[in-house]
DNA sequence: CAAGATAAGTTATAATATAACATGAAACCC
DNA sequence: GGGTTTCATGTTATATTATAACTTATCTTG
């Protein structure tokens, strides 16, 4: 089950919802419900392939070969794709600030939303 | 309707769903419907004076004098107290890393989930 | 095979959020 | 003042997202 939600998150591309994710897999499975998608997103999250984009309530696969590092989404608002970038000085600057009252980072979220090259350039073409 | 639900949100100090606000509304407003909170809401997220903590699905009060910042958020998992935060590294960096694909960033979610330091030593008591 | 462990199915419902239309009261305009 | 526009709120209904709780099937291992 793991396998095929990884594999429609992957084919889309884009982010779904989990109830998107449900419906395409229904085509070949009509009595499926809610809690499995959940169950595969959960234990797909836990390890790393797929994420939840917390701010549009739904998920991505993971595009970074490596697993466990910190992910900053750049979200368009315009189109909807979505880019996954990673920076250790984000990191490091995050553990910092946390450092300084002694707080434990364990997850991070870091989800930017904006307009991409693309659209912008659509929109004001200069 | 605004000031009220700051008010509400201001006294609790800690992040509450839209339903809890609506709740605690509701001891003096019987009637008080769903849309109503949820459009104060709005209006307060827009001016800066409430934020959306996204992975929690709730709502706290800003804590910055200075509205419109960006606003980085410690979550404590063990007893749900939030900080807020503010780094002009952070958003620079963000910037930086969105500025190399052409993508215009308009609104930042940053929240860390983890320990915070009271929790911490509970646990651990060195 | 029996016992336990794990994943998936099933049913129901909880929690979060919004659409769409109705009402009422201030603002403004001639 | 009468008309009308505007804007916040009320109201009803429903959409969307997510999980609880229990059942069934499969796999695994002694």
């Amino acid at each position: 089950m793991q396998a095929e939600v990884l594999a429609v998150l992957r084919k889309c591309g884009a982010p779904m919802s989990a109830y998107e994710v449900l419906d395409r897999l229904r085509d070949g499975n009509p009595r499926l419900a809610p809690p499995t998608i959940y169950r595969a997103l959960a234990a797909l999250i836990e390890g790393g392939r797929v994420h939840r984009l917390e701010s549009l309530k739904a998920f991505v696969a993971c595009r970074c070969e490596q697993h466990r590092h910190v992910p900053i989404f750049s979200i368009c608002e315009e189109c909807g794709t979505v880019e996954e970038a990673v920076s250790r000085r984000i990191t490091n600057e995050l553990s910092r600030i946390a450092g300084q009252s002694g707080f434990a980072p364990a997850r991070h979220v870091i989800e930017v939303h904006g307009q991409c090259a693309r659209c912008e350039s659509k929109e004001a073409p200069a």
